[in-house]
This record gives structure tokens, C-alpha cells and sequence, in this order.
DNA sequence: CTCCCGATAT
DNA sequence: ATATCAGGAG
């Protein structure tokens, strides 16, 4: 992919969704941290839906080791992966208890050692949290860059990620990552994607196939 | 690679 | 009925 096009991507995507921004409700780092680990295979908004209750029950990492596991499990059961994730909750908030004096560290090498935090996970909480600039891979970021040919279909999220970093000004990162989220989850979905009024569908091979079936 | 998993859209 | 959802661990 040459400059122009990407510059053209960008440019779209800006004047698409001008104010993309996390829609994961958070008021602190801590819980944007749980916020995100609750995230993985579920929507942000059945996310919001339980951490309204959750985050008025459970202030800080003591908070959520005072429960029994199973207490903790049914507390947000609803979000899907509920076993894995209340166990990676508990052990997180000890880790941060033993560790890092109950606060959320600001490295990206600490909070990948988390229990429950991979890189995604970190790369959000990096960026939204602490203003570092970053691109986190998620499902709608991974698809759009492939669809768009900004990358190729058989990379990893890892490589996904560097072409990112790569074709992109690393101070506008964090507004291009919201906006590719944006993109993906509202215009270029997994499902239906709305090729015929997509400005960019002559990039996308899956486009042009919808454009002309829809002929 | 598989498994984890309920809610929602299609 | 099936695909998908701000993935990560083993």
C-alpha cells in the first residue's frame, strides 16, 4: 500500500467518526483495566450493562479478593468466559496488592504480566489511561486492516499491529485506533458491512464483490 | 491450536 | 441455527 492511499484512509476515517473514543465506561484506570479484560469475545455495551452495578460493589482490589470466587462469578456472568475471567480478576487484584501498592502499573511490560492481561489488553489501557500512544489489535481492528489492505490476510495480530505503527504518525495512534474501532463495529461490520455507502470499498476486495452482487 | 461462554444480531 | 462480540491462557 503506497502513502496516498493510507493518508487517504486516514482522512476518511477522520471525517467518518471525528470523535471516536472509548466507549467502555471507566473513571479511573483500575477500572478501565477490569472494563477491558471483561471485553474479550463480548460487546462494550453488555460490558457497560454489568459494570454499572459491578463498579459500585467493588471499589478497589481488596473489594473483589472479599468475595468468594463464586460470588464474583455470578457477579458478572453475563459478560460470557465468567469463569476464567472472575479468576483472573482475583488473582490480578492480588498481584496489584503484592506488587504495585493497589495501583494499576504504567508499563506495558508490568500489565501484560497480569493475569488476564494480554497485549491488547495492555495497549488499551496504556493509551486510554495513562496517554501513551498506542494501536491495540482487537477483532473490528484486525478485520478492517485486512479488509482495507492496509496489511495482509494472513498476518498475526502482532504483525497487524507493527504495519499500524508503521503506516501511521505515532501521535495520532491513539485517534486512528478509536477510529478503526469505530469504523469496523458501525460501518465495516463482520456482519452486513455497508459496502454500498463505504468511500472506501474500490480499496476492499470484499467490497467490490458485495458492490457488484448488489447490481 | 483449543478452550473458555453468555448475549445478541442475523 | 449460526456468527460474532474491544482476547488470553495453556
Amino acid at each position: 500500500m503506497n502513502k496516498q492511499t493510507m493518508n487517504r484512509i486516514l482522512d476518511t476515517l477522520k471525517d467518518m467518526f471525528p470523535d471516536a473514543h472509548c466507549e467502555l465506561n471507566h473513571s479511573n484506570p483500575f477500572e478501565l483495566t477490569i472494563a477491558v479484560l471483561l471485553s474479550a469475545q463480548c460487546t462494550d455495551k453488555k460490558v457497560n450493562q454489568v459494570t454499572e452495578e459491578l463498579f459500585k460493589k467493588y471499589k478497589t482490589p481488596s473489594d473483589y479478593l472479599s468475595v468468594p470466587l463464586k460470588e464474583l462469578e455470578q457477579d458478572i456472568k453475563q459478560i460470557g468466559l465468567y469463569r476464567s475471567k472472575a479468576k483472573n480478576i482475583q488473582k490480578l487484584c492480588r498481584t496489584l496488592l503484592e506488587e504495585y501498592g493497589g495501583e494499576v502499573p504504567q508499563s506495558h511490560d508490568a500489565l501484560t504480566k497480569l493475569a488476564g492481561v494480554g497485549r491488547k489488553t495492555a495497549n488499551v489501557v496504556m493509551s486510554n489511561a495513562f496517554g501513551v500512544p498506542a494501536i491495540a489489535v482487537d477483532t473490528h481492528v484486525e478485520r478492517v486492516s485486512k479488509r482495507l489492505g492496509i496489511c495482509r490476510w494472513k498476518d498475526t495480530v502482532l504483525e497487524v499491529e507493527n504495519n499500524l505503527m508503521k503506516k501511521v504518525p505515532r501521535e495520532e495512534w491513539t485517534e486512528t485506533h478509536h477510529r478503526l474501532i469505530f469504523f469496523g463495529r458501525y460501518h465495516c461490520k463482520a456482519q452486513n458491512p455497508s459496502c454500498e455507502i463505504c468511500p472506501l470499498s474500490d480499496l476492499c476486495r470484499e467490497g467490490k464483490k458485495r458492490m457488484k452482487s448488489a447490481k
